[in-house]
DNA sequence: ATTACATTTCGCCAGATAACGAAATGAGAA
DNA sequence: TTCTCATTTCGTTATCTGGCGAAATGTAAT
C-alpha cells in the first residue's frame, strides 16, 4: 500500500510531471531541469530524489554532472503503464509542448560552465 | 496539468486507494465504508468528494444513502488505466484483502438504522 | 593543495492536507 | 409538522509538502 501511494504521491506534483515528460525526450542533467522549470537547484534536486525514491527515474554520475534518466521497465514494473497514462492525459498540453521545445533547445555546455566537460570550446 | 495531478492526488492517499478497491466488489454507502475504515464519516465524506472530484466514483441517492460506486469507462477516461495499476500493484495487498473479505459481511441495515429502508425487518 | 562548480542536504517558512467533533442539510418516518 | 438519522459542511488542529537560501559534499581543474 505504501508502495503504491509513494507513486501516486510523486506523480501529484505538476513540476515532478513536467520532469517526467521532459525526460521522456531524453535524459537530461539537474541544471538543465532547473534552466526549463525555473526553480532553485534544491528543490529541483528534491524532486528528483521523490522520482528516485518511486523507482520513475534514474540517475548515473558524468563528472560533476548527475544525468537523470527515465527508468525501464525491468526497473520499475510501473513505467509503462504511468508512461501511457501520462502521456494520454498530457496528450495536448501546452506546458508539456513548451518544456519539449526547450529541451531541444537547451544546451548544459551553455548553462552549466563545467570547463572539463565543455567540448565546444 | 491540473486535471492529470487532480487524478494522482486523489490516487496519493492509502484510505482513499482502499475505498476505491473496496468499491470494486459493489456500490457501498458511506456508512459501509466508515465501518471498514474506521474513521469518522466527516472524514470519509470528504475523501468520497475528493475521489468524485476525480472522477473516479460517482454517487447516487437512495432513500437517506448515498451509494458511491466506481465510475464507468463513459464517465472517468481514465479509470480503465488507473483500475489496472491499481489491480496490479495491490494485487496481494493484505489490507485490500481484509478490507474485501468485509465488504463482504457488511450489511448496511445492521451498521445503519434507517427504518424505512431495513427490509430485513 | 586549492579552487571551481554541479549537486545534495539542512533549516526554515508558507500553504496544503487529513483528521476530528460539532453544526448544518436533506430526506424519510411518525 | 416534528423527529430521526445518513451525509455533508464548517472550524480547528497537527502534520506534510514545496519552496528558498546557505552550508555541505564530491569531483575535476589549476
Amino acid at each position: 500500500m505504501r508502495a503504491a501511494t509513494n507513486i501516486y504521491k510523486a506523480l501529484s506534483d505538476a513540476n515532478r510531471l513536467r520532469i517526467l515528460m521532459m525526460l521522456r525526450n531524453k535524459p537530461l542533467c539537474v541544471c538543465e531541469i532547473v534552466e526549463i522549470l525555473e526553480l532553485a537547484n534544491s528543490t529541483v534536486s528534491k524532486h528528483l530524489s521523490i522520482l528516485r525514491n518511486a523507482s520513475l527515474v534514474m540517475d548515473s554520475k558524468s563528472g560533476r554532472w548527475v544525468n537523470y534518466r527515465i527508468s525501464t521497465p525491468g526497473e520499475s514494473p510501473d513505467i509503462e503503464i504511468v508512461l501511457a497514462h501520462l502521456d494520454k492525459i498530457l496528450d495536448r498540453d501546452e506546458q508539456v509542448a513548451s518544456d519539449n521545445k526547450k529541451v531541444r533547445e537547451v544546451d548544459r555546455y551553455v548553462i552549466c560552465a563545467s570547463p572539463t566537460l565543455t567540448v565546444t570550446e
